[in-house]
DNA sequence: GTTATTTAGTTTGTGTGCAAAGTAATATAT
DNA sequence: ATATATTACTTTGCACACAAACTAAATAAC
């Protein structure tokens, strides 16, 4: 049986692929509410957790890619929901600070991790955690 | 403790977008060798599977987004690997047949998936089987 | 048999993800 | 002190992912 690798059902990569896209899916309406996007929530999250840190940490923190990471910051500073501060000790930095209104959105996003959560009918939290401790071991290995 | 369900830590989604990115970096050289990219071997992958198929079954079979499709099959229809071809019997209907070139590629692409589990040191293939179905736990709950 | 609906696919516009090249400021080397 | 390298980001170009609007063809309704 030669190739048998090469089929989708015994793949990964599709599985996450499909899995990582249906998520983003689900996201999409309960933050269409807050009018951001997936990667914007994410940076809301991280800044939720540690206000004014550099870009640096917040790629750090988050993920995201630096030229990905410069169009979002822009797009959610024309919202109104963050300032991009020069840091005056190195002023290669810039600090990222949330606005008021920043902060005030943590309350409207407060209940959209249950609302995900609803859509879980046939998997429970214990499978859940098991699932991100195993996509914890992918990731620590695929990180070069 | 509120708010405690909105750090990234605890969340699943972040989890996979992480994973997600990841393993399709992870293919990103093996498979520029083949002068294709991760979607378009998603494609390729199904049509080795099945070839003659129409759009809406590879729709189906990859789980790739419709409008992204027609793109990455004209894409992949210049490089010479497939071509489009009308159905006479339902003209709305489009049948994709790969080239003798997209039907040699399969044995190039045939050491990938050993390539990409060289990565995996920390993760067994008994664990990966068990994400795999994890996953397709999350998949099919959210699928509406 | 014409109208309405559904199906199959394409197009358009926005928002990433990524590599590679570019810029500016700090740190290092000599 | 000056050249070099490194760090911290930004910019550019390409490829998706997606929603929404669109086109064309088949099917269903009447």
């Amino acid at each position: 049986m030669p190739f048998e690798q090469l089929k989708l059902k015994n793949q990964l990569c599709h599985r996450l692929y499909m899995a990582s896209n249906s998520i983003a899916r689900a996201y999409r309406e309960p933050l269409s509410e807050l009018n951001i996007t997936y990667p914007q929530y994410v940076v809301m999250m991280a800044l939720w957790e540690q206000d004014q840190i550099t870009i640096a940490e917040l790629l750090a923190e988050t993920a995201i890619d630096g030229g990905a990471m410069t169009q979002i910051l822009k797009k959610m500073s024309d919202k109104g929901l963050l300032e991009i501060i020069k840091d005056e000790q190195d002023k290669r930095k810039r600090l990222v600070q949330l606005t008021s209104e920043g902060q005030a959105l943590k309350k409207q996003a407060a209940n959209i991790p249950e609302k995900i959560k609803c859509n879980f009918t046939s998997i429970d939290s214990g499978q859940i955690e098991q699932l991100m401790q195993l996509l914890d071991l992918v990731v620590d290995d695929l990180a070069e």
